[in-house]
This record gives C-alpha cells, sequence and structure tokens, in this order.
DNA sequence: TTCGGGCGTGTAATCGATTTCATTCGGCGT
DNA sequence: ACGCCGAATGAAATCGATTACACGCCCGAA
C-alpha cells in the first residue's frame, strides 16, 4: 500500500508538506498542494490511521461498552451513538458485554489498549471492576443509562419515576389492586430504581408490594419467564405483572401464553422500554419510553466535551408511558393525563467533576 | 501513561527483554522474565496496541459491515460474528451501512484506512462502491448473508429455496391461490433471489404471480406497510402476503391492522427471517429462519483462514420454515413435513478464489 | 545596499512498540 | 587450555505518520 514517502516521491516534495497540505495547514504553496492531490489521487493514497494515532496521540474513535445488543433497547441506542458520533468525527467501537461483568472488563481493557479517546458504558456491573481504568482519569468517561455510584463522572439517563407514577395511576384506575414487579439485577442502578419508583407509587395510592409479589430478574427474557411461572403458581396471583425491561415482558408474555392464559384478560403485563414490536405483540403491549435518540446523542455531546477540554453537561430525561391495551382497555372517557405526556426535554447542568477539573 | 521504557527501567532490562518476556520468547532467563512481569505488575502497564499494530502491521481487528443494525437479524448476526472473532483473538469493529450505500462506503474506507486485518460485508449495494478497495485485494474481504455478482472473494450464506418451496407448499396446501410478494431492493441479491425461488415454487404449484402483486420494499418497515396498502387497494386483493425480510412484514402487519383487518382470516402473512417476536405477534407469525450463529461463525472462520494463510471455504446454509399462525391454523391432520425440517449443516467446497491463489 | 521578517520547504526527531544484529558469557568437547 | 556454540541480552533500525526547527528566498523598509 502506498505511503506517504511514495505521494511525497511523486509529486516532487517532502513528506512534510504532503503532511501538511493534506492536513490543510496554512504555509504550502497552491502548486505544491495541487501536486500532492493529484499524486494521492493517482496512487489512491489513504494515510495509515495507526501511525497517525501513534503520532497524535488520538484515535477519533469512541468506545461503547454496552449491557446486551440484543436487547433492542440498547441496540437502538448504539445506533444513535454512532450517528452522533460521526456527525462530531469520530468513529465508535462497540463492545457488548452480554451483562457478564468480566465480559464488560475484557471490553473495557481492550478498548483502553486501542487508545480509544474516551469510553462511554451502561455499566453491567455495579461493582467497580472498570473502576481501577476509569478512575486513573487517563480516559475521559461517560456513563448512560446505567451509573455507579461512586464513580465521579458524568451521567445521562432517563428518569422513569414519574412515568412509573403514571403508570401505577393507570393502573389503580383500571382497578387493579394486586400488583407485581420483576425487578432487574440488583447490582444496577436501573434495576433498583424502577423497582422504587414502582413501590413508591404503589404507596401512594395505598396498595401494598408483597415479597411473593417481588420478582427477581436479570433483564433477560428467561428470567421473566421464570419469575412469571412463579406469579402463577402462587395461590393467589397477582392481576398485572411490571416487568423492568422489554425482555423480560417478553418472557412474561411467553409464560402466560404456555399457560394458556390470556393477556390481559387474565393477567396484565406492562413493560420498562418501549420498542416497535410492542405495537404489534398481542395484545400490544402498555410500556414507559424513553427517548434513546435524545439519550444518545447528549451523551456523545457530554463525552466529545470531555475529550475536547469543554465541561460536559450530566443529562436527565424524563421517560413517559405509552398506554397499549396489555393491562386491560384505555378508559373510553376522557383520554387520561398520561396520554398527554410532555416531549423529553429537560436537562440539568452537573456538579463540575473531577473529569471537568482535569480540564480547567 | 507508562511505556514499555519505563517498565525496563524498572526492571533493569532493555525494551527488547521487556517485548521478548511479554510474548513469550523462549530465550528469556526465567530471573529477567519474573522481574519483568514484576515490574508490568507494578506499574499498570498496558502495551500500545497502537505502536505495536504500526509495527507488526496487524490490528488483530476486523471489520463487520452490515446493512442494518436495527434488524433483529443483522444484530444477532453481529453478536455472533463478535463472538466467534472474540475466541479466535480478534476484536470486530461494527459499520452500520443503514441500507444506505454512501455509509457503506464511509465505513469501508474508515476500518480500510485503520488497518483492520480483514473486512466481513453484507453489501448494502449490489453495484460495486466497495469494489476499488476490496478488488484491490490488499485486505481479505468475505461476504455475508448477501453477496455481489462480480466479486472473486467467499461467500457465506444461507440458501432459502427449499424453505421457500416448503411455505408455498404449505399456502397451497392450505387452499391459498392468490399470493403476493413483498420484494427486497433489486441491488442485493437476497432482494432478488427469494422473490425468484417463491415464484418458481409458486409455478410448480400452477399458481400466477401477476405484476399487481409483486410489491417493491427496500427491506424496512414503511415499504412493507405501502406495499400491503397497494394490495389491499387492490380490486382484487391478494389472501397471502410472503414479506422477504422481518421488518417489511412488520410493516405489513401494520397496514392491515391499520385497516381494521385481522390476519389470518381477512389475509395471510409470512416472512423471511425468524426473529424472536414474531412468536409473539398478533397472530405469530409463519417464518423462515436462518441459521444465523453458524453463518455468523463459518464467515468469521472464512475470514480468519483467509487472513492466517489458510484456504478459506465458501458456504451455503439451508434455511428452514417455521410454521405458525398468521397463515392460518397449522394442519391438525399428520404433522406436515415441513415441520421435522432438518438442523442446518450442509457446507460446499468452495472454487478456489484469486483471494486463496494470493496465499499460495 | 543591507537587513529583518515572513513564507515555503526540507531534515530529522518523535510516538511506542517489535525485531534484527551483534555482543557477551558460560559451558562443554577435545 | 582453547575454541566453539548456544543462550541471554542490549543497541539500534523500523513501521508511517506529524511537527519542531532550520534554512533559503523574496520583499519591503531603512
Amino acid at each position: 500500500m502506498a505511503g506517504i514517502k511514495d505521494v511525497a516521491a511523486a509529486a516532487g516534495v517532502s513528506v512534510a508538506t504532503v503532511s501538511r497540505a493534506l492536513n490543510g495547514h496554512p504555509s504550502v504553496s497552491p502548486t505544491a498542494r495541487t501536486r500532492v492531490l493529484d499524486a494521492v489521487r493517482e496512487l489512491g493514497y489513504r494515510p495509515n490511521a495507526v501511525a497517525r494515532s501513534l503520532r497524535t496521540d488520538q484515535t477519533r474513535t469512541l468506545g461503547l461498552v454496552i449491557s446486551d445488543v440484543m436487547n433492542p433497547y440498547f441496540t437502538e441506542l448504539a445506533r444513535f451513538v454512532e450517528e452522533e458520533a460521526r456527525t462530531l468525527g469520530y468513529s465508535v467501537i462497540i463492545g457488548n458485554a452480554d451483562e457478564r461483568p468480566e465480559l464488560q472488563d475484557h471490553h473495557v481493557r481492550t478498548l483502553l489498549d486501542r487508545r480509544i479517546d474516551g469510553l462511554l458504558v451502561s455499566p453491567a456491573d455495579g461493582r467497580s471492576p472498570l473502576a481501577p481504568d476509569a478512575a486513573s482519569g487517563a480516559t475521559p468517561v461517560v456513563l448512560v443509562d446505567r451509573w455507579v455510584p461512586g464513580l465521579d463522572v458524568p451521567v445521562v439517563r432517563a428518569d422513569g419515576t414519574g412515568a412509573i407514577r403514571d403508570l401505577v395511576a393507570h393502573l389503580h384506575g383500571l382497578g387493579y389492586r394486586r400488583v407485581a414487579v420483576i425487578a432487574g439485577p440488583a447490582a444496577t442502578t436501573t434495576g433498583r430504581e424502577r423497582v422504587e419508583a414502582f413501590r413508591a407509587a404503589l404507596r401512594d395510592h395505598g396498595l401494598p408490594l408483597p415479597d411473593e409479589y417481588l420478582g427477581q430478574g436479570d433483564f433477560q427474557a428467561d428470567s421473566g419467564r421464570r419469575a412469571t411461572e412463579r406469579f402463577l403458581d402462587l395461590p393467589e396471583p397477582p392481576e398485572v405483572v411490571f416487568a423492568t425491561d422489554n425482555l423480560m415482558a417478553l418472557g412474561a408474555l411467553d409464560a402466560v401464553r404456555a399457560r394458556g392464559l390470556r393477556v390481559p384478560d387474565d393477567i396484565g403485563v406492562a413493560a420498562f422500554d418501549d420498542i416497535p414490536w410492542f405495537v404489534h405483540t398481542d395484545p400490544p403491549v402498555t410500556a414507559i419510553a424513553q427517548p434513546v435518540a435524545e439519550l444518545a446523542r447528549a451523551a456523545v455531546r457530554a463525552l466529545v466535551d470531555l475529550i475536547e477540554g469543554r465541561p460536559p453537561q450530566s443529562v436527565t430525561l424524563p421517560a413517559r408511558l405509552v398506554v397499549r391495551r396489555s393491562c386491560g382497555e384505555p378508559a373510553c372517557g376522557p383520554v387520561p393525563a398520561v396520554e398527554r405526556a410532555p416531549v423529553a426535554v429537560a436537562t440539568a447542568e452537573a456538579p463540575p467533576t473531577s473529569q471537568q477539573r482535569r480540564n480547567e
């Protein structure tokens, strides 16, 4: 493959001039510039990004480590992250942790070895396997969706408490009194927060959340199925189940279908994370939608700000309830308040973090 | 960040010895080795992959350019590709072409600039935008799922003709006579082949495929919706629609639901590419399943063979029909032959390609 | 005419690893 | 005792770019 030296030779100039011409340096004569450009075209020269990165100490690459690519929510997130990064002139390398801490670790290490300019992580594990590297502060880090309490880095996430309150109001209005929830891993913030918000909303309506109505899941379909089976085996099964992510909701649907039961007649189902398929399930699933595209964009912008020495913003955007039929027919009277939920735009200024201070 | 020189200094040896110790070179004394290892641990040293790549001219990285990440089929493919690559000691960088040739081009160029060791492509466009680079032969290339006729590189794909024949037999057996198909872009091989196989199978059963029953789509949900609407507007609409990918099937479902019609009572739906959600749609969708994991593994192995100088194998695996309820109740009598479809394992030896010859 | 100051350019150092080549040293055969 | 050989090591070249520094040249000011 042609190198910069070949171009220099072909254009009859030095490598320095070639480099300058290619990087838009001011002091290059028009003559030299055109000769270089011609030679480049002639030889089909493409600069070696590896060599360039070594010299400049920047790869113009972002790392994105997500918990599970097969989860449509994260797929969508990844897609928008790449899109925004591309418009900002960065590539992104995706690492799929598959909800396994050691895999997440593997990817973080690999990405760091490649000297990516910044890291976007949605931690599979709340404990601190990546902390040693991240906390070292050498590489800018931003957390998306999930975060880890001790880490002093910007966080971009959705706040589901409002939407969950709306959901509980909706369920209560429909007459449900025995409601169950399938939790995510306690090691993740999203796993804990969603259950807590749900429990709090329940309390506001005077509803209990007995232990046997709290299923433990791991954000995968199978765990949703198992939890739901256990609910159905109860002497007094719940009237409705809230799965705290879309895959566990899929599992729940599986379980009730396997029993020959029907949603919502025999048992209602609701989910956190809305996805296109929920419109076409039997029945369409009532879900809480996150503003994924905005989250992705905000996360990338925060990370790039960090990288390029600007102060980053932590951002929290509200999720919103989307009522469909899996919890029973929506009210036929006046449209409930939840239907008019505002488009998510709220943001919050982050308190200064050590990462910001690094750049002052 | 600590470099190899720091390690050498700390261990009291030269950089050459450090490098040798770390790469398991034979002639390094046990003493030196342990001192190096200690220093490495002490300093938390990690070799700079960028520098290493520059010197060794290999990145141990594969590029994967897919047509559309949001399509569950490709998501799954990407996931298994990464998995197999990882076990073989490679990382993978995914580029999402979004079915847009110019984006595909952008990613191919970027990946080539980063000197990836090999490229896995599922071409969004049958024409040859990537040919100039790929044909240059500098970087090993393997095509997955879709291929482009002129290119002399290994291809790993599923053969749907058998499954499509089974599907048509199934539909015919159910009494359908007016069947329509939603095609993919003519620029892709999968777009053309699936329609052709369908048309041929129809002919075998003496069924026609009139022009107005041939919808043009682009593998995205919207196009499936529009094509289906056009079918429904026909004076004599088809009794069943075969969408040649899962997203267009989703669109078709959308369209019939929007009309207040019911599947399969008013119109049947079948799809190419099976996905987990099809079990939970209303109704569950009869689909043709590709052996995605095997395809991914075969593709990675072929590419790595090429990279490491072994002769690669082109592979074609059969797809199989999965009957559900979206075309009407499956026969209640004896289980139809299609239910017993064998697990896909057939492979074929590729004719020698120029890429193989390269390595002789 | 002479000198200072850009401007355009080239030479060479540099990034952090790997690898070739030469050197040293110790052991062993004769 | 001598010489040879292999093992262990280090110095320096190398990969392909960027960039600091120096140089030559031309132009305008003194």
